[in-house]
RNA sequence: GGGCGAUUAGCUCAGUUGGCUAGAGCAUCUCGUUUACACCGAGAGGGUCGGGGGUUCGAAUCCCUCAUCGCCCACCA
């Protein structure tokens, strides 16, 4: 078998390996015989949604690391023999794939209305199918065992028929509402965009000081003079002493578009002070004005147009003028009446589109919204069955920190949970209209008297029709005219657990009832056992998914969410295009492999914080890879196997047989076994690997650096070294699945790992006394490695060593276990002419160390005495600073008192072995000098 | 304005009910051409656990407070 390569070489084997995964056909459920018997046992299944990938654009860190950490817990659930789906699937991502699209054709010189809707949405779709496919194909690269069979798309047949379902039944319970309100307005999108997909920009403004004219008794201030064009009131905190008297009164001005009445109205929202404590109030501009204007029956006068322009009841001066530029004309105009009173910086937070950072115009407007807030009654859903809101339900069906119920969704870390209470609780209706092209078209029908005479119409007149129709599909009479606008992108991802699940063949189902009531795999795989993605997108989707599975199915989507942190660079920051610092997942698949890009972004991450990655991380996990490589290709290389390499597998059980570091690393083996489990139970997948007993820990230092060397000197033991590897291959594949099928493939085994079955556990390894013995044995091989190095001695220069047993420090079993152990100590540390005596004296010019014997090398003429006599006095100085702490406890009585028993034991041990070693070193020291 | 997180060796991080003289990897230094691996092996140096206070026999760990950095939410216009 030296055909092995030296060097494991992942460009080498990873398609080859991914291919044979595909075609075996296990990435599918189906074909697990093993769960053939448990096919609907629901306890037995493990379902991961994926977290659809925008349709857009390619694979980035983050993708990776999420499916680093979905095809680890899916890889483990696998082997241990669940009926285990993980669905993959792409994100139409409406407004982010439009933008994007739109971009492009500016390249070109045009615009979406150059091309016309239809058009559009060719070039969209054609867009869409390419980074489909690049994203799909990267996906694959980083190893991801999903079915790709049950692949679905956000925009797909099916999926889209569930969407208009969903839609019209909220219609008919009253979920759902078309409001003409006040929303928030990208101009550059030409769209509506939720509250959380608003963010906040910190800036300087100048916050202006103006009265509307000379007789006006008040003064105002405001970042936004333009609006103020469109003011109805001024508001006041009623408390406020100043402003007392005008409470109620109405004013006439006219800032040049005609007269306006200004009502002085109180409100405890307004900060006495913030400017001069008076707010000119803009109803139609401003989320806050919106509310106080239905609050005191206010006028509300639009004067800022969907383009972001100013319209024409803005006064003929400013029609058609940007606001920025409506601002400077009119903070001119305040100039040149001398009524503005002073000009101050001030910070301020705009307000700004997340998908193309424009400044957002909060405008009144005629939408369609999700009623949160609304009772409702279900017949047959649990949730609603007594009347309950949408709001309500989310908020019960999800645990709260402090009380846990088995039964809610549990959200990992803990603390998201109050986010997410907390944000819930303060949910305003959810605007899901976008007057996007690309999307899911909203299924409603407008008829008037106009349209069925075919006139030439406006949008408006259009949406002001007396008739409105509702449906899954388009009416059949004539004269009915669709609704122009869009869903939100995230309503249809807010049924992607359950509608994925929906059978794709829907047409033979007549009703949404029966498609849901019949779909086999919505029945097997619903509720999804775990959601992972990253804490950013908590309220955008993980709300969503619950507000929308528990309303359709009285389901939850999933039993638990486990949120991951950002890739960060290793300075902490963002990974941008603009700063350069950003990594790309593919190059690094290329130079390292997808395993250790796996591993280095899986070790050093914890739930719901960030990570930072850098290239010399991915180097050391491909160092990694690598030594797993050539434990594999070492053992292989020396097992003498029964028929040629197939024979391996008939080497498993290992005899009774069995030396003491056989038993010694079979014992770590077991512990490796608990640790693993127990951490990947708990989702703490870095300690599994990294941690003080775990994977690396076992693979290299027990393994590799101890067990391995000893085999080589005290005789191999094949069944040991191919059951150590198969089960260390196991636990690794999860994590690293490349490499170790592939080595699995090289032991010639005709199965796959990926369905091998995971290895079992027997609970935590309590210390036991081969650990002590082979303790005792590592003590002396490190003492004589570390006296030699020190005295500038090659390991393999020979030296002559005593070891001294002192009468009644050891018990037999110990003795005999030294003796027997003499040849590894020799080859390992490079002694010659070893000899255990008791009650030995140290020969002059030795050195000594001591752990649980007493240990003379013989550094002949090299020893630098005075230098050594400097070691062992500073060692002195801590011992003796060290057994004073340790007096100092045992002589507190409230610590004897107080202390456990085994506490206070420990501590005396601990005395007694510093005391024994002082007194080892003050007769080391006198006998140097 | 409210909330959350982080702060442990030069760097990246462990340290899970408070109890081994606080650990690992990388980097540094010394040594090594042992046929699994230099993508390696052996050894060494390096930390008053962000500051202060408290609880306790005992604190990196629990509580309070301050500081720095980061994030989220929020209608100071």
């Amino acid at each position: 078998m030296s055909e092995i390569p030296k060097a494991y070489n992942p460009q080498e084997v990873e398609t080859k390996i991914y291919e044979k995964w595909e075609e075996s056909g296990f990435f599918n459920p189906d074909n697990l015989l093993w769960a053939e018997d448990k096919k609907n046992d629901k306890e037995n299944r493990f379902v991961i949604s994926m977290p659809p990938p925008n349709a857009t654009g390619v694979l980035h860190l983050g993708h990776a690391s999420m499916l680093a950490y979905q095809d680890l817990m899916i890889r483990y659930n696998r082997m241990k023999g669940k009926n285990t789906l993980w669905l993959p699937g792409t994100d139409h991502a409406s407004i982010a794939t439009q933008t994007k699209v739109e971009k492009i054709i500016a390249e070109e010189g045009k615009t979406k209305y150059d091309l016309g809707r239809e058009k559009f949405l060719e070039r969209v779709n054609e867009y869409v199918e390419n980074s489909q496919n690049t994203i799909k194909n990267q996906t694959r690269k980083m190893g991801s065992s999903c079915d790709w069979s049950r692949e679905r798309y956000t925009l797909d047949d099916g999926l889209s028929r569930a969407v208009r379902e969903v839609f019209v039944k909220m219609y008919n319970d009253k979920l759902i509402y078309r409001g003409d309100r006040i929303v928030n307005w990208c101009p550059r999108c030409e769209s509506t965009l939720a509250d959380d997909e608003v963010e906040h920009k910190d800036q300087k403004a100048n916050l202006y000081y103006f009265k509307y004219n000379k007789d006006f008794p008040i003064t105002i201030a405001t970042t936004r003079p333009e609006t103020k064009l469109g003011d109805t009131a001024v508001a006041v905190n009623p408390k406020d002493e100043r402003y007392q008297k005008y409470i109620g009164q109405v004013f006439e001005i006219d800032l040049g578009n005609g007269l306006h009445k200004i009502k002085i109205i109180a409100d405890r929202e307004v900060e006495m002070e913030f400017g001069t404590g008076a707010l000119g109030v803009t109803p139609a501009h401003s989320m806050t004005d919106w509310e106080m204007a239905e609050k005191n029956d206010l006028e509300k006068i639009k004067i800022i147009g969907e383009d972001g322009k100013m319209n024409a009841s803005a006064g003929a001066d400013y029609k058609g003028l940007t606001v920025l530029e409506a601002r400077e004309k009119f903070v001119q105009y305040l100039e040149k009446n001398q009524l503005i009173e002073k000009v101050e910086e001030v910070d301020q937070a705009l307000s700004i589109c997340y998908r193309c950072d424009t400044p957002i115009e909060p405008l009144p407007s005629k939408q369609w919204f999700v009623a949160v807030n609304q009772k409702i009654t279900i017949e047959g859903n649990q949730y609603f069955k007594e009347g309950k809101s949408l709001k309500e339900v989310a908020l019960q069906v999800v645990n709260k920190a402090e009380e846990k119920d088995e039964n809610k969704i549990e959200i990992i870390p803990e603390r998201f949970s109050k986010t997410y209470h907390n944000w819930m609780e303060n949910l305003h209706d959810w605007c899901i209209s976008r007057q996007l092209w690309f999307g899911h078209r909203i299924p409603v029908w407008y008829r008037n008297e106009l349209i069925i005479n075919n006139q030439e119409l406006d949008i408006e007149d259009i949406m002001n029709a007396q008739e409105i129709y509702v449906g899954t599909e388009a009416p059949k009479e004539k004269g009915w005219m669709q609704d122009s606008d869009t869903l939100d992108t995230w309503f249809s991802s807010g049924l992607w657990t359950f509608s994925t699940l929906l059978e794709q063949d829907h047409k033979k189902y007549k009703t949404f009832e029966e498609w849901v009531a019949n779909s086999p795999d919505l029945k097997n795989f619903h509720p999804t056992s775990v959601m992972e993605t990253g804490y950013d997108i908590l309220f955008f989707w993980i709300a969503r998914m619950i507000l929308m599975t528990t309303y359709t199915l009285g389901e939850v989507p999933f039993k638990n969410v486990y949120l991951h942190g950002m890739v960060r660079d290793k300075q902490g920051r963002k990974m941008s295009k603009s700063l350069g610092n950003g990594i790309d997942p593919i190059e690094m698949i290329e130079k390292y492999g997808t395993d250790a890009l796996r591993l280095s972004m899986i070790i050093g991450s914890s739930p719901g914080n960030d990570l930072r990655l850098f290239e010399e991380k991915i180097e050391g996990y491909r160092n990694f890879v690598n030594k797993l490589w050539n434990i594999s290709r070492y053992i292989l290389m020396s097992v003498d196997t029964v028929e040629g390499s197939k024979g391996l597998s008939r080497l498993l059980e290992p005899s009774n047989d069995l030396t003491l570091a056989d038993k010694w690393i079979l014992e770590h083996l077991e512990n490796l076994k608990y640790i693993v489990n127990n951490s990947l139970e708990n989702y703490q997948f870095s300690f599994a690997f990294e941690g003080e007993a775990g994977i690396r820990d076992f693979m290299w230092d027990k393994f590799a650096d101890w067990y391995l060397e000893f085999s080589k000197v005290q005789g191999k033991n094949d069944a040991v070294l191919i059951y150590v590897l198969e089960n260390l291959l196991k636990l690794c594949h999860p994590f690293i699945p490349f490499v170790t099928e592939q080595i699995w493939q090289e032991m010639g085994k005709e199965k796959l790992l990926m369905v091998e079955k995971w290895p079992k556990d027997k609970g935590e390894m309590e210390s036991t006394q081969v650990s002590v013995n082979f303790g005792i044995i590592q003590e002396i091989i490190k003492g004589i490695r570390s006296i030699k190095n020190e005295n500038r001695i090659a390991l393999k220069e020979k030296v002559e060593v005593i070891i001294n047993i002192k009468a009644g420090s050891l018990s037999p079993e110990e003795i005999k276990t030294i003796k027997e152990n003499l040849n590894i100590i020799e080859t390992l540390a490079g002694v010659e002419n070893l000899r255990i005596e008791s009650e030995a004296k140290k020969p002059e010019g030795w050195i000594q160390f001591d752990c649980k014997v007493l240990v003379y090398v013989n550094v002949g003429a090299l020893i630098d005495k005075e230098k050594e006599a400097e070691r062992i006095k500073k060692e002195i100085q801590e011992t003796e600073k060290y057994i004073i702490q340790i007096k100092n406890k045992l002589n507190n009585e409230r610590f004897v008192q107080n202390a456990p028993v085994e506490i206070v034991k420990k501590e005396k041990e601990k005395l007694a072995v510093s005391e024994d070693k002082l007194k080892k070193l003050q007769e080391k020291l006198k006998s140097l000098l």
